[in-house]
RNA sequence: GCCCCGGUAGCUCAGUAGGAUAGAGCAACGGCCUUCUAAGCCGUGGGUCAGGGGUUCGAAUCCUCUCCGGGGCACCA
């Protein structure tokens, strides 16, 4: 409907360049936008505005000219100038009424185009390091992630979804090592537990298999194992000095092959966890992708080595430095350590230099806002490797803050005191879930009140949309039980007798609906679609309230009963696209 | 100190490739169920778009300064 307003404009554009009325050159966008108001038409475009510079005359003058040299069109009812020189444009009922049929026949496939082309998008998400459940800041960008997926797919490209496993590096040590001790633990040894291991239950719960499976078999005195480490925090000591030889202990002491053992058992547990965690979300990927074999398969070295061949390393104080500074980064960054270990960042420079390689036309990586300072020194890295780095979009969402009776709610996962998405989602529901984090744009901070999502009441507005949708299921039960009948061939040859106000509001929002997918698919901004959900209910239910559908001329029964119908199919197709069910009844 | 995000109704938020009179939900107040689900609908009140300056036909939207809130600035991951 939009495009073929554009084409119009288009033609009245190039008729005036060839009269001479508009220079040739003067470069034209055709801006075209819905109007907020019936009296300014459906359509609005400023085109008039923007080239009366150029074509040296008024606005209102240059609007004529255009509309003068505006083909007819069976669409159009008429063009009219307005305000500082808008054109407006008044399309005919029949132009409105063929959504209807267009939404019918096209079902659960309208809204969605080739937009995309079949160019192929890599999307990262969540991404969480396996040393714990994900709690609810992860649930954030699963969703994000997960419907900005599902938005890309819809408008026509190739998607793959993958999750990136950090189970290689330091917190993984320490994750093993606090499995370690609380297994000593279960042992009977006493010891003091280091301020900055894994605190949570579900540590006590792998400690507890290690203990099933190897009884005391791996067990070593509390003595033995502190044995020369240094006093932690608590003691006037350092923490990270402390865990670090925790760590060091317990894998002189289990030797390579149990430490190794342990390590995968707390690793897997969790890992399988997150698995069905996100399942049970409808979050699915396509990948987990392995930071160990980086390492393991030589790509972390390789990366090293392109930096170094192509003259952007040095060395400093033992370790080996990226010039990143010289790629927009504010400073050097080291990707080898003085101890001769790669770094997390020389890692990640391995991971999307792999993404790159893999050839997608564009790489996605959504973060939590925290790591925004991260971006520059990717992107320097990738620029610095004769990488393409415009092809790496990256997604910052920013912390969801959680409110319990009013109050914020500290988390840290190191100390296990957090909420954590399973706990959310068996509360609150999936689909609240899933459409709550949604809801804002993904710059936007968003406090999360517990209180209210869980609360089970219409304050919430993923109800008020399935509420829609299970209406209207419900009128077409009760069609039957009341021996009425539904004939769409006769309800789309009487479409013109759709000409109250409501009716014309949901055929505007149904024809809108492509042009929201898209919107919210390319701008990556899932809220759009949760907005215009709620609108599209908001219409539904007023029209609900003010006219019968089951009512006894067929004509008109059949024609709204096409109507509804069509609305469902777009709330339905909607939902689906968050990611939130469309229940027949509630 | 530097960098990123935000500041719009009492609360939570939309609205920014400049556009016509700034919108919604919740909360408050007043109405609507013998009729397709009242998890709904209708109505009323509510604003210095944080503040100053600038750009222009036109600024919540762009530029600049200031103030306030959140986050980030590792040989951690």
């Amino acid at each position: 409907m939009k495009s073929l307003l554009s084409d119009l404009l288009t033609t009245a554009v190039t008729a005036l360049q060839e009269q001479g009325d508009l220079p040739a050159d003067t470069p034209v966008t055709i801006n075209l936008e819905r109007t907020r108001e019936r009296r300014h038409g459906d359509f609005a475009s400023n085109l008039a505005m923007v080239l009366c510079k150029a074509a040296r005359v008024r606005p209102r003058e240059l609007a004529e000219k255009l509309i003068a040299a505006l083909p007819a069109s069976e669409q159009v009812d008429k063009v009219e100038i307005a305000g500082p020189g808008f054109i407006n444009f008044f399309l005919n009922a029949s132009a409105w009424h063929a959504t209807v049929g267009r939404v019918l026949e096209q079902a659960s496939a309208y809204g969605r185009s080739q937009r995309g082309e079949d160019k192929s998008v890599q999307v990262e998400f969540v991404s969480a390091n396996p040393t714990g459940p994900l709690h609810v800041g992860h649930g954030r960008g699963a969703a994000y992630g997960a419907t900005v997926a599902d938005l890309l797919e819809a408008v026509g490209y190739r998607v793959h979804r993958e999750y990136y496993v950090n189970d290689a590096g330091r917190q993984m040590d320490i994750l093993a090592t606090s499995v370690y001790l609380r297994y000593l633990d279960l042992c009977g040894e006493t010891l003091v537990f280091p301020l900055n291991g894994y605190k949570g239950d579900y540590v006590w719960d792998i400690a507890a298999s290690v203990h099933r499976e190897h009884g005391d078999a791996l067990r070593h005195s509390a003595e033995d194992v502190f044995r020369g480490v240094p006093a932690d925090e608590a003691e006037g000591g350092d923490k990270e000095a402390h865990i670090d030889a925790l760590i060091r202990r317990t894998r002189e002491l289990l030797g390579e092959a149990h430490y190794r053992q342990t390590f995968d058992l707390a690793l897997n547990t969790i890992l399988d966890d997150i698995r069905r965690d996100l399942q049970e979300f409808g979050v699915r990927y396509d990948e987990w992708f392995s930071e160990r074999s980086l390492t393991e398969n030589g790509s972390v070295e390789r990366a090293v080595q392109r930096l170094a061949e192509a003259g952007h390393t040095y060395e400093e104080k033992g370790a080996l430095w990226f010039r990143s500074s010289a790629f927009g980064d504010e400073k050097d960054r080291v990707i080898v350590r003085d101890n001769g270990q790669s770094t997390y960042f020389a890692s990640d420079i391995a991971y999307h230099m792999n993404k790159l390689e893999r050839g997608y036309e564009r790489v996605i990586d959504i973060w939590g806002a925290d790591h925004h300072g991260y971006v520059p020194r990717v992107r320097a890295a990738l620029t610095a490797l004769g990488d393409d780095a415009t092809r790496l979009d990256v997604l910052l969402v920013q912390f969801a803050i959680l409110y319990r009776h009013g109050e914020r709610v500290q988390m840290s996962t190191r100390s296990g005191e957090f909420v954590t998405l399973r706990e959310l989602r068996h509360e609150v529901g999936n689909d609240a879930a899933r459409f709550f984090y949604v809801m804002r744009k993904c710059e936007q901070h968003m406090d999360f009140d517990l209180d209210l999502a869980k609360s089970q009441s219409s304050d919430n507005p993923v109800y008020y949309i399935q509420y829609a949708h299970a209406r209207l299921a419900s009128v077409f039960r009760q069609l039957g039980e009341k021996g009425l009948q539904w004939d769409p061939a006769n309800g789309a040859a009487n479409l013109q007798r759709l000409s109250e106000s409501h009716e014309d509001a949901l055929l505007v929002s149904l024809s809108r609906y492509p042009e929201v997918v898209e919107s919210a698919a390319l701008s990556h901004e899932p809220h759009q679609l949760a907005h215009f959900l709620r609108e599209l209910a908001n219409e539904l239910h007023t029209y609900y309230n003010a006219h019968q559908f089951l009512v006894e001329d067929a004509p008109l029964r059949d024609a709204r009963l096409n109507l509804i119908a069509a609305t469902r199919q777009v709330l339905a197709n909607g939902l689906g696209l968050l990611g939130v069910s469309a229940p027949d009844s509630m």
